[in-house]
DNA sequence: AAAACGGGGTA
DNA sequence: TACCCAGTTTT
């Protein structure tokens, strides 16, 4: 078994990213908020994408009290774009324990921690080597695909013998000196030269004894995961506007698509069903404008999108104006309120 | 159009 | 324990 530390660490020193924002530098140390926040931002989004995320929601909840004490909707509206919503309110969750549960402090112990919400085994890992220098492994996506490919790792990440077999070399390769520039220094090697597509093997610390590598299999790994067809679902989305502009909208359930995230009305496109309730609504209220249809794709369905524009007169409910919106939205009705100009 | 990303939830 | 689910960006 060859050792993949030592040439990784050297690569790291020299290429590495060293000055995120959420990293220790000269004038700032190690933040537990700034790298718990980032692995929960990372685990869904690119590092270029996250920083102007990272540095906005800091920006609002510069530490653990001020999120754990914000409202479930402004730290909606400062996620939104992200996707995943139930991430943003398991932060929120997460903040809140920690502030009356331990005292503001993250547990240092690795079981606490994957008990809190939102966090398990990998980002437990990552957040307790990264903040304060324990040996932990990690799995996140950029390490999966490193290792997949240094052993040729047969099955897909759906599979949990595959998740166990990575988990295993992921545990084995972790060394116990410098284990939080070797975390973050395989994230980075996946990151930016074992990327998905076009890995960048010359310039790789680790091509030598790369399996992968040495069979031209690179594309190959990590096998992908059998794909399904995706059903297509139809919606109406009603834009109900009052006379000076205002939207109104709601707050969706909890749980499922765009939990939490306020959102149009919606029903079944059908003329019927959509006069039926536009007069639930309103009985002055009449259609005045039907917008293109939105497609929205989903992992598990796509989704047709008629909104209508429905001119309202019935004071007795809460509009919107869309100029100072402060709550989180999709982004498909983020893009039809963006088109009402 | 397809793939990815880690954790939570459910059968 | 083994799936199933979620939203957006990137390729």
């Amino acid at each position: 078994m060859h050792l993949i530390a030592k040439p990784l660490l050297k690569w790291f020193d020299q290429f590495g990213r060293h000055s995120l924002p959420w990293q220790a530098s000269k004038n700032s140390p190690i933040n537990p908020y700034f790298v718990w926040l980032s692995e929960i931002m990372l685990q869904q989004t690119q590092v270029t994408t996250v920083i102007g995320y990272f540095n906005n929601f800091i920006r609002h909840f510069p530490d653990l009290t001020a999120l754990a004490n914000a409202d479930e909707d402004a730290v909606l509206a400062q996620w939104a774009g992200l996707g995943y919503y139930a991430r943003a309110r398991n932060l929120r969750k997460c903040a809140k324990i920690v502030v009356t549960q331990y005292q503001g402090e993250f547990p240092k112990e690795i079981k606490a921690m994957i008990a809190l919400p939102g966090i398990g085994e990998s980002t437990a890992g990552a957040i307790l080597s990264i903040s304060f220098g324990q040996n932990h492994a990690i799995l996140d996506g950029n390490v999966k695909r490193v290792l997949a490919r240094y052993h040729q790792v047969k099955g897909h990440y759906g599979q949990s013998t595959t998740l166990k077999d990575l988990w295993h070399l992921a545990r084995q390769y972790t060394p116990d000196t410098r284990n939080a520039d070797y975390t973050q220094a395989i994230m980075d090697l996946g990151a930016t030269l074992c990327t998905r597509s076009k890995p960048d093997c010359a310039n790789c610390p680790l091509a030598a004894h790369c399996q992968a590598k040495k069979h031209g299999t690179q594309s190959e790994y990590p096998n992908l995961k059998p794909k399904k067809i995706k059903p297509m679902r139809e919606t109406a989305m009603l834009i109900y506007r009052n006379k000076s502009g205002g939207v109104y909208l709601e707050k969706r359930p909890e749980k499922g698509i765009w939990g939490g995230l306020w959102s149009l009305v919606e029903c079944e496109n059908d003329a019927k069903i959509i006069a039926k309730m536009i007069a639930e609504f309103d009985t002055s209220a009449h259609i005045q404008q039907k917008l293109p249809m939105i497609k929205h794709s989903f992992t598990h369905f796509h989704l047709m999108i008629s909104p209508i524009i429905v001119a309202c007169t019935n004071t007795s409910k809460s509009f919107q104006s869309i100029a100072e919106l402060k709550v989180g939205l999709p982004a498909p009705v983020k893009k039809i309120l963006a088109q009402l100009g």
